[in-house]
RNA sequence: UCCCCGGUGGUGUAAUGGCAACACAGUGGGUUUUGGUCCCUCUGAUCCAGGUUCGAGUCCUGGCCGGGGAUCCA
């Protein structure tokens, strides 16, 4: 198995168990209502392997809350693709319909609660009431129904009283929320359809909101990923539980979807794909499901490669095809046996071979350096197969090959000279005319140099089989992406290529379904599982070989754009207003009089509690450090633009300013102070005295500690001094964190570019 | 227009205030009875502007760009 590097994940998850997390759970829940794609791959080995990386627990379950999209055959179906994967569930599969009566409890509380109501609006008034993103919503006349009222008709929603669409279970949020998702979520709805696995034992089902993050907490999963989309629903996760479910409650983290170039993942337009007929099936070969790529050949290793090759983050991103198909030869190299077969046969007579000359060759199925053992019989005949493309007449510069007069060695065999050309009456090359060096087989003729070999099969023992050549199902790297276009314009239309009859070495005739090889100089196969028969296989093309020659005249993507600097903002037209009249005042007052940064000014009027607190600690220290020290340092540490919140007085604040602009201590030292006073509300004269954070900016302890630091690093300071002077920094953080901060920083840069006798570019003060 | 999330070579991912790293792609070379594989070389990046700091890809402020957000879907 590949090694797998750390990722935001990961981290969090490693953090919960080193922070005493029993058991890690995790769990991939789909909706029965398709098939897995290889973007549903990511999201299957992200949440099985993080379950076993530490010995957790990874729970399948059927996100089954939507009787009118659900179907039973997905859930078979979704199965084997995970098993196919190499993943294994813990536990019985699982079902949310499983969890439908206990969801239902919950539902009920929350409207015991008052946290939730039965609106009787219609599915338009809802919609209109919602607002828009940049307007808050409304109330529906039906949200403040009594506690009783709401159980009431909730209860006969249950019984089955009402007509789908006359009633919804609403959350009671907030309509003006800028979360639109919080705006009264609807937590469940009328729907009296046949469910595919409780029939009709119920009429409303649980929206995915509600239903979600209590199945994860009925299950006790501990991180909750899905993707980036989600991200919002964090929100609606996390009340939802919070309201009916006590801790410990799982976590919902999210990442970024794996999308890939020339290729289209969703499920309504893979729909389309199949209905209209322009792929064969959800299993075409071309189709991004995990179906469609098993049978193309891909491996679920390369599957796993691919993953872990471009890992878990959350900038949405596009990985190019290249880096999928460099994961499936490099799984498939180990694990395909080398066959030949000619593709565009052209026929070759070795006319210094007697008409019956028949030889057989022994000739390994694996190259020299694929660690496995195994040959099979090549019959090299008079009349052989070559392939089309490996003659030419006028060859181009470079060219290794069949040209009229020259050499080529044939696989395994020897090396042919070409001294005759037939043509047919329309000047079309039928034939080719060779003799064959008698002394050249399994060693090079030592008289001349023969650079290119070539594939061939024997016109006598030949076999003829089709083949599928398949090719990017898209000709443009973001199809779906121009609204104006039908994506189903921008398929490639040369996505299938049939060779109906290829010419192949025997062996390859009785290959079973299932069965991997590569066709020397043309790429990987395996033979289809649903359209070969017994003796005369389909093969289907993985992926070709890469091919250096071929891609010789290929546009190349690097054409290195140096993207232009955007524009420098206009800083100096930049008007900073504040709508409140008094922060206003204050911000003329701090640029102004006080003559702060205006950016600082800004920050600093955000809110009334800011600029009190700002006040406050200005008075008591000097005005521009506070300005600095509350925008940079007490900000970043409060919630809600209210410093209160941080527990520290403004006095205090200034106190510790004090001590830095008194050059006391140094600004690192003061951090920690700062940190310190803010976790534990100690007294910052304290905290100096016992860490001892005084200032330290004499030579005689500073030289000792930065000739020790050297010392303890020999190679970075000849690295240093070979010009590697981005390590002046390196050095002089070792000396401040063995100080703890409380060496004179500049001083220590001096001392270290004095003790090493060259000045370096960064340390000079322009850096 | 409002809210949320992102932004590091052509691509993807690292760097957890201190040496911008790895892989793919590209380039040049070596080995080679697959123009495959393998080995070596080189090219190439922190969105912009300010600020904090001895030191910023990383922290702060603002901007720019991209993605997501109004289904009785998930």
């Amino acid at each position: 198995m590949s090694r797998r590097r750390s990722d935001f994940i990961r981290d969090i998850v490693a953090k919960d168990v080193a922070a005493g997390l029993a058991r890690v759970v995790t769990r991939f829940p789909p909706e029965p209502n398709g098939f897995l794609h290889i973007g549903h791959a990511k999201a299957i080995l992200l949440d099985h392997d993080v379950a076993r990386e530490h010995g957790g627990h990874f729970h399948l379950r059927f996100d089954d809350t939507n009787p009118l999209a659900e179907d039973t055959r997905f859930v078979e179906a979704i199965q084997a693709d995970i098993t196919w994967l190499g993943c294994t569930w813990d536990g019985p599969v699982r079902f949310a319909s499983d969890y439908f009566a206990q969801m239902y409890e919950l539902a009920e509380r929350l409207v015991q609660d008052g946290r939730a109501y039965v609106d009787s609006e219609s599915i338009d008034e809802i919609r209109e009431h919602r607002g828009t993103v940049s307007e808050a919503g409304t109330a529906s006349r039906y949200r403040d129904r009594s506690v009783d009222e709401n159980l009431d008709l909730f209860r006969r929603m249950r019984a089955g009283e009402f007509a789908d669409g006359t009633h919804v279970l609403r959350a009671k949020l907030d309509m003006a929320s800028p979360n639109m998702l919080l705006r009264d979520p609807l937590l469940y709805r009328i729907r009296h359809a046949t469910h595919h696995r409780t029939g009709d034992a119920w009429c409303i089902y649980p929206m995915y909101d509600f239903a979600h993050c209590i199945e994860d907490a009925i299950e006790g999963v501990t991180h909750s990923f899905c993707t980036l989309e989600f991200e919002i629903n964090r929100a609606l996760y996390d009340w939802v539980l919070e309201s009916v479910w006590p801790e410990p409650r799982p976590r919902q983290f999210e990442f970024a979807r794996l999308e890939l170039d020339y290729v289209l993942m969703s499920k309504r337009y893979m729909r389309r794909l199949v209905e209209e007929g322009h792929v064969s099936g959800w299993d075409d070969p071309r189709m991004s499901t995990l179906r469609g790529l098993r049978r193309r050949g891909v491996t679920s290793e390369a599957l796993r490669a691919l993953n872990s090759l471009v890992g878990i983050s959350k900038a949405n991103s596009v990985i190019d095809l290249g880096k999928l198909e460099y994961c499936v030869r490099e799984d498939l190299n180990l694990r395909s046996p080398r066959l030949m077969c000619v593709l565009h046969p052209l026929r070759v007579v070795l006319t210094n071979l007697p008409e019956d000359h028949d030889e057989r060759i022994e000739a390994p199925l694996w190259p020299h350096d694929v660690p496995h053992e195994g040959s099979r019989a090549l019959h090299l005949t008079r009349e052989i197969w070559i392939e089309r493309d490996d003659f030419r007449v006028d060859p181009p510069k470079g060219w290794h090959r069949l040209t009229p007069g020259g050499e080529v060695r044939l696989r395994h065999g020897y090396v042919i000279r070409c001294d005759d050309v037939v043509l047919d009456g329309a000047g079309e090359i039928v034939e080719l005319r060779c003799s064959a060096d008698r002394d050249t087989l399994g060693s090079a003729p030592t008289d001349r140099r023969v650079r290119g070999t070539i594939h061939w099969v024997s016109a006598v023992h030949g076999r003829s089989l089709e083949l599928r050549l398949y090719d990017r199902l898209f000709a443009v790297a973001r199809p779906g992406r121009d609204p104006e276009v039908d994506f189903v314009d921008e398929l490639n239309p040369e996505s299938l290529t049939v060779i109906p009859a290829a010419m192949a070495e025997p062996e390859l005739a009785d290959a079973r379904p299932g069965d991997r090889f590569q066709l020397e100089r043309v790429g990987y196969f395996i033979a289809d599982t649903e359209d070969s028969r017994p003796g005369s296989p389909v093969l289907n093309r993985t992926v070709t070989l890469r091919d250096s020659w071929g891609k010789r005249d290929a546009p190349k993507p690097a054409a290195r754009v140096r993207r232009p600097k955007t524009k420098p903002a206009p800083a100096a037209a930049r008007v900073w207003e504040a709508g409140d009249p008094d922060l206003a005042d204050r911000f003329d007052r701090y640029t102004g009089v006080l003559g702060l940064d205006p950016q600082d000014a800004h920050t600093l009027t955000r809110s009334a509690a800011i600029a009190d607190y700002f006040d406050a600690a200005a008075s008591a220290a000097d005005t521009s450090a506070v300005a600095k020290w509350v925008v940079n340092e007490v900000l970043p540490a409060v919630d809600g633009d209210d410093p209160s919140t941080l527990g520290m007085a403004p006095t205090v604040l200034a106190a510790i300013v004090t001590m830095v602009t008194s050059d006391r201590i140094s600004a690192t030292a003061a951090k920690e102070v700062f940190a310190a006073v803010a976790t534990d509300g100690a007294d910052p004269e304290a905290i100096v005295r016992q860490r001892h954070l005084e200032q330290v900016s004499d030579t005689g302890t500073l030289g000792p500690a930065v000739d020790g630091v050297l010392a303890a690093h020999p190679d970075e300071v000849a690295r240093y001094r070979g010009g590697k002077t981005g390590l002046l920094g390196f050095f002089v953080g070792r000396v401040m964190k063995e100080t703890r901060g409380t060496a004179k920083p500049d001083l220590v840069r001096r001392l270290v570019v004095e003790r090493l006798g060259r000045e370096s570019g960064q340390g000079t003060g322009e850096g």
